[in-house]
DNA sequence: ACTTTGACGACTG
DNA sequence: GCAGTCGCCAAAG
């Protein structure tokens, strides 16, 4: 593990990161909702570069289960990123997330916040 | 030390 | 519904 990696790990990552890692299989939660639950109400902004340093240093996290607002896909994740042609939204269908037509997602049925079940 | 940028979100017009 | 603005906090330049 370089300095690099503890060195972030260290930050306040470690709080987003292990938010993030309590979503269930088939449930989703979007960046605000993560912040939120870390502590940190209005910096969605945040979330984001946390789950893209999750990716430099391969820190294992299910970053897929974190979507946009109103289980909308950020485009640049769902076409870019994709390290092998797998896109977020592919993933998510795996575990049993179902999208509507506009490419959102039905949060009062697949999304979670730390107190749901 | 300062400025810009970023897997975003809420609010406004 | 869409474009513009501001807020957040950390990383990068």
């Amino acid at each position: 593990m370089s300095r690099a990696e503890r060195a972030i790990i260290q930050k306040s990552y470690t709080k987003i990161y292990a938010v993030v890692r309590k979503i269930p299989r088939g449930r989703v939660m979007t960046y605000g909702q993560v912040a939120t639950a870390a502590g940190y109400p209005r910096a969605a902004r945040l979330v984001g570069t946390a789950l893209r340093a999750t990716q430099l240093n391969k820190i294992v996290v299910p970053w897929q289960r974190v979507v946009g607002q109103r289980g909308r896909n950020m485009a640049q994740i769902a076409i870019k990123d994709a390290v092998g042609g797998t896109m977020q939204k592919k993933l998510l269908m795996k575990e049993g997330v179902r999208f509507t037509p506009s490419d959102g997602i039905d949060l009062d049925w697949f999304g979670w916040t730390p107190r749901s079940r």
